[in-house]
This record gives C-alpha cells, sequence and structure tokens, in this order.
DNA sequence: GCCATTTGCAAAACCGTTTTACTAAACTAG
DNA sequence: CTAGTTTAGTAAAACGGTTTTGCAAATGGC
C-alpha cells in the first residue's frame, strides 16, 4: 500500500527551458504568465523551447508558489440517487461547461454523514486543494453551511436558498415565473385561473404562489382559494386534484401547476374527462422539460434554464475566488415557453385575441 | 480577472506547529506520515498541538516535495447522456466509493475532442495534476488510448475492452455469463435454448454468445442456428424477433437475452401470444436492473456488478499508482439470480427437479 | 566497562514554481 | 550632455512540505 517503485520519470522543468533557451527562470515564468516585461524576440525563443520540449508546469508548484488554486469542488448530496434525476444531469454539465471554459477543474464530493461531521468542506481549503465550492442540493444541515456564511471561503449555491442564511447564490426567479404564467392567461382574458402548487413546504413553490398571486392582484382579479390547490410535485396527486378543481360549481378556465410532470397529470386528467386544451381549458406547467414539447397539445410553460443558472454559479464562484467582485445574490429570470396548451377562453372565443409574443421574460 | 484582492488569511503551517510543540519540522513530518522512529511521548505532544490549532497539511506542497499525487481523473464521453443511464450512474457511485475510501480525489473530465487534439489526458499527469486515470465509456479514439499502452501513466479502463491494445482494465466476465445462463437452463432440462443477443459488433455480445455455445457444446447439445438472433439491445426489436421465434415449427423452450430490457420485450411477445413463463416458456435477462425484480414473474437474470467492477478498477488503479502491482486485466465474476422466471421445461414436468441453489456465480 | 548499534530527533537540502529586489542598458527630457 | 526614467532581464528568496544526512544519547553484547 506504501511501498512505491521508484520509476517516476524525471519531467521536464522550467530549469531545463531556461537552460535550454539561454535564459533565466524567471524570463521563462513571465513568458509563461504573459508578463509584459519580455521583449517580443525572446518571448518567442522561449516558447519554441517550451513546445519543443513538451514542457507543462508543474501546477503544484505554481499552486504553492502563487497560493493559487483553480480547482472547485462540487458538493451534491447521494450520488445515486442524483443521477436518475434530468434536474441534476442538466446543472451538472453546465457547471462542468463553465468551469472547463475557464480553465478550472472539478473535483467531484458527496456530502455524507462524514463529510460534514470532520468538516471536510473546510478541510479542502485549508490544505489549498480548491479554491472555491458549490453546493448542490440539499443534505447539509444548516449548521454546516453557517460556517460559510461565517468564514471567507468562496462558495456558491447553486439554485437554492436556505432560511435565515445569507450565502452568495444564483437562483430560478421562481416568483417571476408564478407571475408570468398568471399574466400570460389574464392576458388571453381568463379569470378563473387555478394554480395547482409544489409542496408548499419548498421555497420555489412559496415563491410561485406568491407570484401568482401577485399577478392577480395587479389585474385587480380578487382570488378564489378553492383554486388553490396541492400537488406535491406528484402526476397522479395532480390528476385527482384536477378532477376535483373541475368538478366545481364554477371550474376553472385555466390551469398553472408547478411543473410539467404535474401538467401531464392535469392532461392524464382533462382526458379522462373529456374536457380538451386548450380549447375548454388552458394549461401552463413549468420547468420546460423535453418531453413538454411532444404531447399533444405540446405544453405552454415556464422555463427555470438550470443549464444557465449553473454557469452564472460557476462565473460568481470564480469571480470571488479571484477576488473582483462581492459576494451577492443573483436571480435568472424565467421564461415563458408557449406552445399550444394555451388560448382564450372559450366564453371570450368572440373577442380578438391580441397579439401575443412566443416568448416572455421575467426582470428584462 | 486576474486583480487579485490579497485577503487570504494566512494559513497555519507546519513550521507553526514544530515551534508551538517544541520540535523540528521533521519530527510532526514524521509523526503526520507515521515514521517509526518517534517516541510514543513525542507524537502525543505534536498532535495534540496539530488537533489544537486545527493544522491541516497544505496537499501542494506535500505533492511536490514527496512527488505523489492522490488525484484521480473520470474520463467520461457527454455528460449529459451519462447521468440519464443507469449504468454511468452506478459506475460512478462504486468509482467514488472506492476513491472516497482510500482517501484519493475525484476529478471529473469529459473525453471532448479539445480533450484528445491537445493531448489534456496526458498534459494532465505532466502537469501532476493528477495521479491516475479512469476512462468510462468508448468515446476517445483508439489511436488516443494508444498513448496509455505506450506510456507508463497509471490509467485503467472500466468495463471496456479494444481491441489490438493492451491495456490495464477489470471487466464483467461475458463470456461467464453466457455460460452460466445456458447451463442453468440445461440443468434444468432445456434443450432448445435461444439467444437474442445484443448487436454483434461489441464485445459484450460476442462474448455471451460464446460463453452460451461453450455450455451447449459441453453438454453435448448441438445449437441450432436459427435459435440465435440479433436483438441489438432494444426491446421492441427483442420483442419482434420473439415472435418469430415462437412461430418456428419446433420453437425454443428457454430464452436467454443480453440484458433485462431485451426481456421485457420477450416477455411482451409472449403476453401478447399468451404464452406463459416460465410454464411453457423460460426466460433469462442479463445485467439485473432495479425493475427485474418487480416484473411479473420476477426475471431470473445474470447479473455484471458494474458498481462492484468500478470499486475493484479504483483498487487496480491505486495499486499501479503506487507502484505495487503489474498493470493487468482483472474479470470479474458474472452471477445468476434465480427468480420465477425460469423452470423445468414443460415436457419434463414429471421430472423431479434437481436441487439448485439460489445463486451461482462464475469463475468460482 | 567498552565498543557497536540503535533510537530519537534536528539541520539542511530539495521539490518546481512565482515573486521580489535589483541592475545594466537604453531611452527621454531639459 | 547629463540626470532621471524605462525596459528587459537576472539572482535570490519565498511557498510549505518531505527526505536525506548527521549526530548525540541510549541501549546492547560480551
Amino acid at each position: 500500500m506504501t511501498k512505491k517503485k521508484n520509476n517516476k520519470r524525471q519531467g521536464i522543468t522550467i530549469e531545463r527551458v531556461a537552460a535550454e533557451a539561454g535564459v533565466s527562470k524567471t524570463t521563462v515564468s513571465f513568458v509563461l504568465n504573459n508578463n509584459s516585461s519580455i521583449s517580443e524576440k525572446t518571448r518567442e525563443k522561449v516558447l519554441k523551447v517550451i513546445s519543443e520540449l513538451g514542457y507543462q508546469p508543474n501546477t503544484n508548484a505554481r499552486n504553492l508558489s502563487a497560493k493559487t488554486n483553480q480547482t472547485i469542488s462540487l458538493v451534491l448530496p447521494e450520488l445515486g440517487h442524483v443521477f436518475e434525476d434530468q434536474y441534476f444531469a442538466r446543472a451538472l454539465s453546465g457547471i462542468y461547461d463553465e468551469i472547463e471554459a475557464e480553465d478550472y477543474r472539478l473535483m467531484l464530493k458527496k456530502a455524507s454523514y462524514e463529510f460534514a461531521l470532520n468538516k471536510e468542506y473546510i478541510n479542502l481549503f485549508l490544505r489549498k486543494e480548491i479554491g472555491g465550492m458549490l453546493y448542490l442540493g440539499s443534505t447539509l444541515e444548516d449548521k454546516y453551511l453557517k460556517d460559510f456564511a461565517d468564514g471567507d471561503f468562496p462558495f456558491v449555491l447553486v439554485n437554492s436558498t436556505l432560511e435565515g442564511i445569507e450565502l452568495p447564490r444564483v437562483i430560478a426567479d421562481y416568483r417571476g415565473a408564478g407571475a408570468i404564467a398568471a399574466r400570460h392567461l389574464i392576458e388571453l382574458g381568463h379569470r378563473r385561473i387555478a394554480h395547482i402548487s409544489g409542496s408548499w413546504s419548498t421555497f420555489s413553490a412559496r415563491e410561485r404562489q406568491f407570484g401568482y398571486l401577485k399577478a392577480l392582484a395587479d389585474a385587480g382579479i380578487s382570488f378564489d382559494e378553492s383554486l388553490i390547490v396541492e400537488g406535491h410535485f406528484d402526476r397522479e396527486e395532480t390528476r385527482r386534484a384536477t378532477k376535483n378543481l373541475m368538478s366545481l360549481s364554477e371550474p376553472p378556465t385555466a390551469i398553472f401547476t408547478s411543473n410539467d410532470v404535474m401538467a401531464f397529470g392535469v392532461l392524464d386528467a382533462l382526458k379522462e374527462m373529456s374536457i380538451s386544451v386548450p380549447k375548454d381549458v388552458s394549461l401552463i406547467g413549468g420547468d420546460n422539460i423535453e418531453a413538454s414539447g411532444l404531447t399533444v397539445p405540446a405544453l405552454t410553460s415556464v422555463e427555470q434554464p438550470i443549464y444557465e443558472i449553473a454557469r452564472e454559479c460557476v462565473r460568481l464562484l470564480i469571480d470571488l475566488i479571484e477576488g473582483n467582485d462581492e459576494p451577492k445574490v443573483r436571480i435568472w429570470p424565467s421564461k415563458l415557453i408557449i406552445r399550444e396548451s394555451t388560448a382564450v377562453p372559450h366564453e371570450n372565443k368572440i373577442e380578438k385575441r391580441r397579439n401575443i409574443s412566443t416568448e416572455l421574460s421575467t426582470r428584462k
């Protein structure tokens, strides 16, 4: 386990390059780091030798000397669980792509119990193994995250919020999402707009609901409590909720759900009840997952572009690492993707449809 | 982008620990690295100071000085694609868990075109950023992988084989999988055993077929060409193939597929044809995916334990990194998970069932 | 009781960079 | 023409560890 054969071949060092090019180590280092005080002639000479020798600077030495670290650790909940979910796959893609583009490296860490207990998340910084950390998910206890609010390690939350702790983060504009969906329906002429929300214990569900209520209020529509129900992000539960909604003495003419899977549940119920979308009822989903463009009718959906949000998180983090920005909260606009599941309400069909562009976005 | 505020707080160094404990740097280093020539008294004194100060050795300095690196890079094809696939999720879990257990770190890399073009996979070693590399998937061109066969960088293939290149790897015993499945059916009394295989262009499909043929031959059963068909790892294609098989003048009494999804295709077809499993036809799948325990009847399947294989890959790689093993190929045994979809053939039902344990494994 | 060996630790060298301090030469201003 | 300022580069000192070498004290054998 620890016995080592010493078969490591000696690498090419800056010293070797310097000798070969007939300059000092300093000069080679200056060339590598684009220091301006090097003549074009010398620079070219050095670069030529570097390329001939296939020299690559030793990252450990560089980090040690320059006190930098270009590695970012991504902390995730249970891995097995994670990767079944499109949400995480998209987030990871965004994070990776931006890290790659900025010439940083990505280190993966699982937020296990031990990870938290041993304060491993802090030790990574103390050992200078990473320059910054991203957190994606919600497994670490609040009290551990508090360490980051206190300490001044570069740390960014990916699209999540923790009550009472002010941490740098980039989050989707869920409030705007609720508002933009409601506004679109109101503009079409709907007045009885139901909202089947995710679990009210979640930040995103509450925020969406807030936006929805605000849009109604702004339009002078007093809201009907019986039109707001909890669907728990579940397709089947939403199917049942929809049946109840449509059995009201005065059923809604439009439904807005927290995500697309729930919207599929609405479609299930309406199909069973032979209610047509969008002729009889308009429908808006959320998240704009891939399948949403393929349903009949294709689903209008409020997009939370997690890939872009993830990239922005990395940019914010790198700004923090490199010390040229203050910790901050960035809110990423939601976008309404208008497809076929929304239309003017039945009773208004005679009215002229207003001009509506096919993409609307919050916080423009 | 490059301008930095110098707000990095000075960390605690080995020098500080040494001073505080009243010993030399050497002694502290010896304590950290379990060098035996330190008295118990001194060791305890030093450990106490380390813990009080919360000292964590600087990994960059350590790697630079000791010429080691405890980071392993996992190279993957397209990330988005990866995380929707259970196979990759399982492999990643195994890789992560073993790396964590060995106190190494996991760096993620995407096998992009640029990654190959710039020989980035080699540069990671030259820059001393990683100690070893794992490759999971099949996107890199053979010619790039050749560099690893030539160079002596610690490199291990995770459950894959490339023709003509001898690279260290751990692979599932696909040949044994084919054999163990066929043998189980033969022992039950089957003689007409069909095999619906994956694409013949793949290593795993060919190997499984080879094992199947060998088992038949060993049992003195001459095989019928018409019972061996290609199902291309596809459920629908396998459904059609099954219908053809069952329409033969002398249909098989048992079917063995390359994986479980294909076995589901067989179930689809047999259900349509009102053929009962296992009463009329016995069925064995492959890979033992989660859903296989839930079908009716529950599916007998040959398991290729990718999680375990992945862990073994990491162990092999670390052995190579630490120089106490030779590059080698390890073959991981397949295991037959016997559930409800296999039974003695209809015409033999009067015979006594032989004793069969519920788990069989190749290469015992 | 004496010499040889082992034990326990420290001093110094080294790992491969960046950074700081300095200098000679070239240029500029007056 | 001279003093001051750039320019282009170098030598040496960090960075924070590990490893090698050295040495005094303790131990062991006879």
